[in-house]
DNA sequence: TTGAGGATTCTC
DNA sequence: AGAATCCTCAAA
C-alpha cells in the first residue's frame, strides 16, 4: 500500500511516534502528509496534547468512545469531529494507553493542489488550503473514516513521510489555539514566517 | 434523556 | 464580532 509514496520519500517509523508529544511535534514540522489519490503537503504548524497530564486534551479524563483510537498504538490517525462541521486530524503518539498525540493544523500544499481545492470550495487562495486543522482535514478529505487509519503501513492511504528536509532549527513555539484549559503551556510549533500557519502576522500598524 | 460546550471557519 | 451546526459526554 506504499506505491504512491516517492523514492526519495521515506515513511516515518513506529518509533518516530513512540514519544512524549511535546517532543515529537516540533520535529513534525518540515514532514509531508501524503494521501495515495496524489495530495502532499508540508506540515508547517503542530500541537501537542498530552493525556492525563493535560486537562485541554481529549483524553485528559480517559477513554471515550470518541477518543479511543488515542489510547491504541503511536502512528495512527485520530480523527475528532468539533463545532459541528470541522474534523481535526492528529497523529497518535507515546505508547498505548497513554492517550498522547499531535494535533496537525496547518500544512503548505505540494502536489495534489486541484484535488485540494476541489474539497475545498471556499478557498480562494492556495494558502486558504490547509492553514488551520478544520482546512487541513478538509483538503485531503479526512473524515471519521480516517479515524485509527495506520500512518505507518498506510493502510489506508494516508502516510506522513520525511522528504530530507529538517525541522526547523528555531520554530516559533507558543501557547496553543482555542482551548480554554491550560491555556499556558507552550505546546504550539509552527515554521517561521511560513504564510501557511493558521494565524496570520497581524498586519503593521 | 438532556443540555452545555467545543483542539473552527466563514461572513458580515 | 457573530453565526453556523451537531456530536459528545457527564449528569440527572
Amino acid at each position: 500500500m506504499l506505491e504512491f509514496i516517492d523514492e526519495s520519500w521515506s515513511v516515518l517509523p513506529r518509533d518516530f511516534y513512540r514519544r512524549h508529544p511535546a517532543a515529537v511535534a516540533p520535529e513534525l514540522l518540515n514532514k509531508i502528509l501524503v494521501s495515495a489519490d496524489g495530495r502532499a503537503a508540508r506540515i508547517v504548524e503542530v500541537e501537542a496534547y498530552a493525556g492525563s497530564e493535560d486537562p485541554a486534551a481529549h483524553s485528559f479524563r480517559g477513554m471515550t468512545a470518541r477518543n479511543a483510537t488515542m489510547f491504541g498504538a503511536p502512528g495512527h490517525l485520530y480523527v475528532y469531529f468539533t463545532y459541528g462541521m470541522h474534523w481535526g486530524s492528529n497523529a497518535v503518539c507515546g505508547e498505548v494507553g497513554e492517550g498522547v498525540g499531535v494535533l496537525l493544523r496547518a500544512a503548505e500544499p505540494l502536489q495534489g493542489i486541484e484535488t485540494m481545492q476541489l474539497s475545498r470550495p471556499k478557498a480562494k487562495r492556495e494558502r486558504d488550503l490547509a492553514s488551520g486543522p478544520g482546512k487541513l482535514s478538509q483538503a485531503f478529505a479526512i473524515t471519521r473514516a480516517l479515524d485509527g487509519a495506520d500512518l505507518v503501513t498506510a493502510d489506508r492511504g494516508i502516510t506522513i513521510v520525511d522528504d530530507g528536509t529538517p525541522p526547523p532549527s528555531h520554530p516559533v513555539v507558543g501557547p496553543r489555539i482555542g482551548i480554554s484549559r491550560a491555556v499556558e503551556l507552550p505546546w504550539r510549533w509552527h515554521v517561521r514566517d511560513n504564510p501557511h500557519v493558521s494565524v496570520r502576522p497581524p498586519r503593521k500598524a
